[in-house]
DNA sequence: CGACTCATGAAAGTAACTTTCATCTGTGGC
DNA sequence: GCCACAGATGAAAGTTACTTTCATGAGTCG
C-alpha cells in the first residue's frame, strides 16, 4: 500500500476534500486529536464519528493504510512526534529559587547530559590513545585525585584493578607524595583535578614526573597549573553554575573520560579482561541476596 | 492502571530482571526494537519470543498496560518521540571488537548521557520530594553503598556535608551495621546499589528500619530486594552491555540523582546553604595553586 | 421514469486479543 | 528422599475487535 513517510495527519488533510461525507467526518476526528483516535477502537471511532465501522475501514484505505491498527499505530506515532519537548529552552541555566522537584531534575539532567556529549566532542581520540598505551605498558600506576575529584579518581583506580591492571589510588596526600617519589621511568601517573589547580594534585603529578614516571592529567582547564607537569592532558567541558560548583559539574564528565579510558584499555586485551572481569563479578555475586522479587 | 508518563521502555527495562523468564524474552524483543514490537500482532511476536499470546498478555500487565493494544500504541509513540541520532544504530550496543578509540568515545558518551536523560525522565518528583523531607527533617544521616555505588554514597555524603547537612558514610560494613543499630525514629539511611540485591546494604537498611529510622534506597531495580527495607524507592535507568557491567553503567545515573536530592536540599534553605557553601570553597581555595596559565 | 452509480450500515465472517485451566517445574519443608 | 506448594507456562475456549460481504437506498443521468 501507499507510503506516507513524512506526514500522514497533513496528508488526511489533503485528502479530506475527496473524501465521502461519512469519511470526512471520521478524518475530522482524527485529525483534530491524533493521540485520541490512536486510543480508540474502531468501534469507538465509528460511533463518535455517527458512522459504521465499515466505513472507518473504508478511510483507512482512502488514506493509504491497510487497516485500522496500522493506523492507530501511525496516528500515536505522529501524535507523538509533534510533541515539542516541554520547555527545554529555559533549561540549562542556573536554577530559578521558587523551582520545583520537576525544573531541578530537567535542570541537572540537561546540564549532566549536555556536559557528557560536549566533552566526547572535544575529547581528542590521539591522546586517548597515548594515555591507552602508557596504561596498558605501565610498571605501576597511581591515580591522584582530591575532593570530589578522589571519588573519581577511586571509581578509575577499581575499574583498572578489575581488568588485571593494578593501580593504586591513595586519600591522604603525603601517601601520595610518597608513592610518587618511589616511582621511576616506566610508571604511571594519572591526575584527576577539575581547575587544574588543587595543590596536592600538582605536588604529586610534579614529584611523578621528576622522578621519570609519565604523567598524565584530566582537566577541565587546559591552561591550567598542572598541564605543566602532564605528559598528557585529557580535558572535560564543563560550565558552572552557582549551586553545582565546578567539580560537581564535571564528576560526570570525567567519569564518562574514564570510562572511556577503561573501555579503550580493556579492548586492547579481551580475553584476559574478560576473564578478569568475570572473576571479580563471580566474588562479588556471592555477596548478593537473591535475584529480584516476583510480582511481590 | 499504572501511568508510566516518562519512559515507557525504560520502565520495562528496570522491570526486566524481576520478569518471568518468557516475559523476559518478550520484554528484550520490545527493547530491542519498539517500532519492530509496535508492527507486529500478539501472535507474531509471541512467537518471536518463542512463547505463547498469554505469556505476552501478562507482559502487559506486568509492565503496567492494560493490554496488548495499548502496549503496542505507547510503543509506536514512543519509538517515534525517540529521535534517533543518524548513526546511532551502532552506539549504544556493545562495543566491537575491532572498535577505534573514536567509536568507543562516542559509543560511551552516547549511553552515559542517555542514561542520564532517560533517568530523570523516569523519576518521580514527588518520591523525591519525601526524600528531600527526611533528609531536610533527619536527625542524622547515614548513606550506605558498596563498591562503585560506594563511591556515589561517598560523593552525596560529601555533598551534604557541604551544605551543613551532617551525614556519614561507611566504607566499612561493619562500621555501617553498628551505626545502623545505633540509629532510631527520626533517622535517616540512605542505600544505594545498583542491583539492589548487594547483601551489605540490604542488610544495613533492613537494620536501620528495624530501629525506626527512615529508610530511602536508589536502584536500578524497582523490585530488587532491597526494596522491601526502604520506606523511598528512587530508580536510576541503565542498561547493561558486557565491557560496562551494570554498576558501571549506572554510577553516572547514581549521581544525576544524587545531584538533584542535593540541589533540591539546597534550594529549601538558600541562604544558609550559600553560606555553608561558601565556607567550604574558601577552605578548599587556599589549596589551590595560582590562576590558569596565560598562553604559556 | 428507469438504469446506473455510489455511499452506507447490517450482518456475517475472520482474525486478534483475553481468559481459563490443566500441566509442569522447581523449591522448601518434613 | 518424598510430599506439598507456588509459580510459570501454553493449549484451548471465550470474547472482542476488525474485515468482508451484501442489501438497501439516495442521488443522477440519459
Amino acid at each position: 500500500m501507499n507510503h506516507e513517510p513524512g506526514g500522514l495527519i497533513v496528508h488526511i488533510g489533503g485528502l479530506l476534500p475527496s473524501l465521502s461525507p461519512a469519511e470526512q467526518r471520521v478524518a475530522r476526528l482524527v485529525v483534530a486529536d491524533p493521540a485520541d483516535a490512536a486510543r480508540r477502537t474502531i468501534t469507538d471511532l465509528a460511533t463518535a464519528a455517527g458512522t459504521s465501522e465499515a466505513t472507518v475501514i473504508r478511510f483507512c484505505r482512502s488514506v493509504g493504510m491497510d487497516g485500522y491498527p496500522q493506523l492507530r499505530i501511525r496516528l500515536a506515532a505522529e501524535a507523538a512526534r509533534r510533541v515539542v519537548p516541554p520547555d527545554a529552552r529555559v533549561v540549562g541555566g542556573d536554577i530559578p529559587a521558587g523551582a520545583d522537584l520537576a525544573q531541578i531534575i530537567a535542570t541537572i539532567a540537561f546540564s549532566d547530559a549536555r556536559a557528557v556529549e560536549e566533552t566526547a566532542q572535544q575529547l581528542d581520540p590521539a591522546v586517548c590513545g597515548k594515555v591507552v598505551d602508557a596504561i596498558v605498558g605501565a610498571g605501576r600506576i597511581d591515580v591522584y585525585g582530591a575532593g570530589a575529584s578522589g571519588l573519581v579518581a577511586a571509581d578509575f583506580q577499581q575499574k583498572l584493578h578489575r581488568i588485571g591492571r593494578t593501580a593504586f589510588c591513595f586519600p591522604d596526600v603525603h601517601a601520595a607524595l610518597a608513592s610518587a617519589a618511589l616511582s621511576g621511568r616506566g610508571d604511571l601517573a594519572i591526575g584527576i583535578s577539575h581547575t587544574g589547580a588543587t595543590a596536592e594534585v600538582v605536588e604529586v603529578l610534579a614529584q611523578a614526573r621528576a622522578r621519570g614516571a609519565t604523567t598524565a592529567v584530566l582537566t577541565n582547564f587546559p591552561r591550567s597549573p598542572v598541564t605543566a607537569f602532564a605528559d598528557h592532558v585529557l580535558t572535560t567541558a564543563a560550565r558552572e553554575t552557582t549551586y553545582r560548583s565546578g567539580p560537581t559539574v564535571s564528576r560526570v564528565a570525567q567519569l564518562t573520560v574514564v570510562d572511556c579510558l577503561f573501555v579503550a584499555v580493556a579492548a586492547r586485551n579481551r580475553p584476559r579482561a574478560r576473564k578478569a572481569l568475570e572473576a571479580t563479578a563471580e566474588a562479588i555475586r556471592s555477596r548478593r541476596t537473591g535475584s529480584a522479587r516476583r510480582r511481590p
